[in-house]
DNA sequence: GACTTATATCTCAGTAGTAAGATTGTTCCT
DNA sequence: AGGAACAATCTTACTACTGAGATATAAGTC
């Protein structure tokens, strides 16, 4: 975390904004999509904050965030191959092979060769790393259900299913601005 | 985030159940807060994906989005201390100082001095860097409105809605959970 | 006024990643 | 079988950041 919390401001009474409003021509006509760009705000900010307290939780075990995505998904679905985490959790490919080398260091997860295609490797999770996720996994849920606990249970639909519709529309798109 | 944290195992509500039979690896009790879990994948996968859109836009005109989240804030709320940016756009004191340096050897943004505080600097925006947004921001305000296509006008709504309640609720118990 | 505490920015070393291309292996086509 | 095209991972060089500490200034207290 950062040394700089924006709590309280004691040292310093607020002297802000004398020249702004002096000098600061006002942006032109950005009503438009005031609405989009609100929403876009909320969304991202929304994010961090839970993504802070997501952060926070798996430092306390020595973990990044990238490093937990993949010690879960291999936790939930057992072997995969490096590419299919780099698809899942979104990082370069020289991510995940970094990635994967530090956890082996660790010695949470090892590769294996993979019988049906030699230039591809499975990544598994060692024992360790199993049981390290057995045991820090529940508490992790429990983190973020507390982050997530702004919102009631009905709301919480609600607001999974217009992400889903969203995210949804928002990759394709994503994909079709590529060609 | 190297060093793992001294933070103190806080007390959590008896969440153990482990009376699993010693058998099987494969996920644990998991159900437990499977919505929430679902909640929170498709909250960051929507960002991520509408985040593409975002960088894609700026990176056509060689900026980053930390740079053009700079260049917004200052194009709407005129000169800013550069601790008043750094809280707006989220990143640490090092990097507001990085980010500013380089914004202002593209000549984008010029520092000024503080009269009421010779520690402070304002981040103003140049003529140029003016002109630059006001030529590229309404483009890039029509991405974002295209990226949220997804969501019906009033869908956006509720979304906004939940996802400002549930943003203020992460942030506040993420800095109770500092203390 | 001296002292203490708080704040604003900057410096600097280190880290977690990305991107491009190299390497090795596979598949398809003839 | 030979070769082109494609694919999975790794290597290398680089970049955008973070975090801790340094420096200078400011405000509160005695």
């Amino acid at each position: 975390m950062s040394s700089e919390t924006p709590s309280k401001r004691r040292g310093r009474p607020a002297v802000r904004a004398e020249r702004s409003a002096a000098t600061h021509t006002p942006p032109p006509l950005d009503e438009r999509y005031a609405e989009e760009l609100k929403l876009w705000v909320v969304l991202s900010r929304a994010t961090a904050a839970i993504r802070r307290h997501t952060e926070a939780d798996v430092a306390r075990h020595g973990l990044s965030i990238a490093e937990f995505g993949i010690l879960e998904v291999l936790y939930h679905k057992g072997p995969l191959l490096l590419g299919e985490i780099q698809r899942r959790i979104l990082v370069s490919s020289g991510g995940i092979t970094f990635l994967v080398d530090r956890l082996a260091e660790k010695a949470l997860v090892a590769r294996e060769a993979c019988p049906s295609d030699r230039r591809a490797r499975y990544a598994v999770l060692t024992p360790a790393g199993r049981a390290l996720m057995k045991r820090i996994f529940p508490g992790h849920a429990e983190v973020i259900a507390g982050a997530l606990a702004g919102l009631s249970r009905d709301e919480r639909r609600i607001a999974t299913k217009l992400l889903r519709d969203l995210g949804r529309r928002a990759a394709e798109s994503a994909v079709l601005g590529t060609l």
